[in-house]
DNA sequence: TCTGGGGTCCTAGGACCC
DNA sequence: TCTGGGGTCCTAGGACCC
């Protein structure tokens, strides 16, 4: 049996913690800039705001029912997603962290549980201990563990926690359920479906075997035998460095000139070497975008990106952040307003693993390590914006935060920046 | 005026080999 | 009209997730 944890409305929760007043109320948390809806109460649903729905489309709306705004504020909703690992991992012998709001929990070895209620303890001990509200779903299969919780969001009588497991049950609820809302299919397969008069889950579960390997490849073959109970979705508790890390941002407004686009770009890479850093691997490319305002359509547009391939893999803050400002004034055209550009390291390799080049001088590298090292440690102690190479920038494009909550919970937020050239 | 950010997996097709 | 056959590796892009 798998479970699966999903904190409903997460964002939204986090900051109810806070701020218990706003219990019952409507609520929406916004995405970076302010721009679009990417969380929203069970009252704001009711309203009719959509997820994704850019704020400029909904404000009146909101202002005119009362709709409690907040920007997003990630340094709080990382540390409440941890407290609630946290409790997770006491009703389980493997957590899989899925995303920030959602963990699978493998129950094989506890198969003498009373499952039902099992789900629901796992529920209430997440609300008691750090007021979020949690959905818990256990099932044969993650995917039905998905269905499984999502039932306890549409039936409050579950109490946060259900168990799916009966195949008369089970095909009670797939009758009833959308095959658009089953993890796995996405808009491409939904419109196949929906041209198929393929409605719910269970209409999909019936589709024979070389159709759905046909039309919907493997993944929607693997989904296929979830739904019928058969488990090939693999559990993943071990934390596997990322392949690739990417670090962009859309700006408050555009940017036209290189100097400014590069003090971003900077940062983006700064950021990026940092998580680098932190999972301990070494980069052998790096790529940068830029592009301009797609939703502008009467300014010209242009989306440009270059990748640098570099000499030895690496995770060196002055050479990776050079080497992205090396891409970028290939790829700047002039006469452009950007609007959001981004930094991507690929190729990592485990610094454990990883073979020296024979060419390359190691006394300069050790030296270039002992310096970003520094950097680390000195991050760590007074907060990332504490220390900032001189091409970075120093905040010149803020972004639109109108409405954000302080960081209850964490440190470093109201430390003094110094700009060290 | 104002429209987010960060990932993974899979597959088709091209390049290349003999 | 007819244009060998079979294999591997790599990459870009599609589809999906939150």
């Amino acid at each position: 049996m798998y479970a699966l944890a999903d904190c409903n409305n997460f964002f939204v929760s986090c900051e109810r913690v806070f701020r218990p007043d706003l219990n019952g109320k409507p609520v929406i948390v916004l995405s970076n800039n302010d721009g679009c809806t990417i969380s929203r109460s069970n009252e704001a649903k009711a309203l009719g705001i959509k997820m994704g729905d850019p704020y400029f489309k909904v404000k009146d709306l909101a202002e005119r029912c009362g709709v409690a705004v907040f920007s997003s504020n990630y340094a709080l909703y990382g540390d409440m997603s941890r407290r609630v690992q946290e409790v997770l991992r006491s009703y389980a012998p493997g957590v899989e962290q899925y995303s920030i709001d959602e963990a699978f929990l493998d129950l094989s070895g506890c198969e003498g549980l009373e499952f039902d209620a099992y789900a629901k303890a796992i529920s209430q001990a997440c609300l008691r201990l750090t007021g979020i509200p949690v959905s818990v779903g256990i099932a044969p299969t993650k995917t039905l563990a998905k269905i499984a919780s999502k039932l306890c969001k549409q039936y409050p009588k579950l109490r946060g926690g259900c168990y799916l497991h009966r195949p008369q049950d089970i095909e009670k609820v797939l009758r009833g359920f959308p095959a658009a809302d089953v993890w796995g299919i996405g808009r491409r397969s939904s419109a196949k479906l929906q041209k198929m008069s393929i409605r719910s889950a269970w209409d999909y579960t019936q589709l024979p075997e070389t159709t759905v390997r046909k039309l919907f490849a493997l993944p929607g073959f693997k989904t296929w035998k979830e739904l019928r109970g058969v488990p090939c979705i693999e559990f993943e508790d071990l934390i596997e460095p990322k392949q690739s890390i990417c670090v962009s941002r859309s700006f408050a407004r555009e940017i036209d000139d290189l100097p400014l686009l590069s003090e971003q770009v900077a940062n983006f890479a700064g950021s990026a070497v940092a998580k680098l850093r932190k999972q301990g691997s070494l980069a052998l490319e790096l790529a940068v975008f830029a592009f301009t305002n797609r939703f502008k359509e009467s300014a010209p547009q242009t989306y440009g990106s270059q990748l640098v391939v570099l000499p030895e893999a690496s995770s060196d803050y002055r050479t990776l952040i050079q080497a992205s400002l090396e891409a970028l004034k290939a790829l700047f055209r002039p006469g452009y307003g950007y609007k959001k550009a981004g930094v991507v390291i690929t190729r990592l390799v485990q610094a454990e693993d990883h073979t020296g080049s024979l060419f390359i001088d190691s006394e300069t590298q050790e030296r270039e390590g002992r310096l970003s090292s520094a950097i680390d440690a000195i991050h760590r102690s007074y907060g990332r914006e504490s220390l900032l190479l001189g091409t970075q920038g120093d905040g010149h494009i803020r972004m639109a935060r109108d409405h954000q909550s302080p960081h209850y919970t964490t440190l470093w937020e109201d430390i003094p920046r110094v700009k060290v050239k």
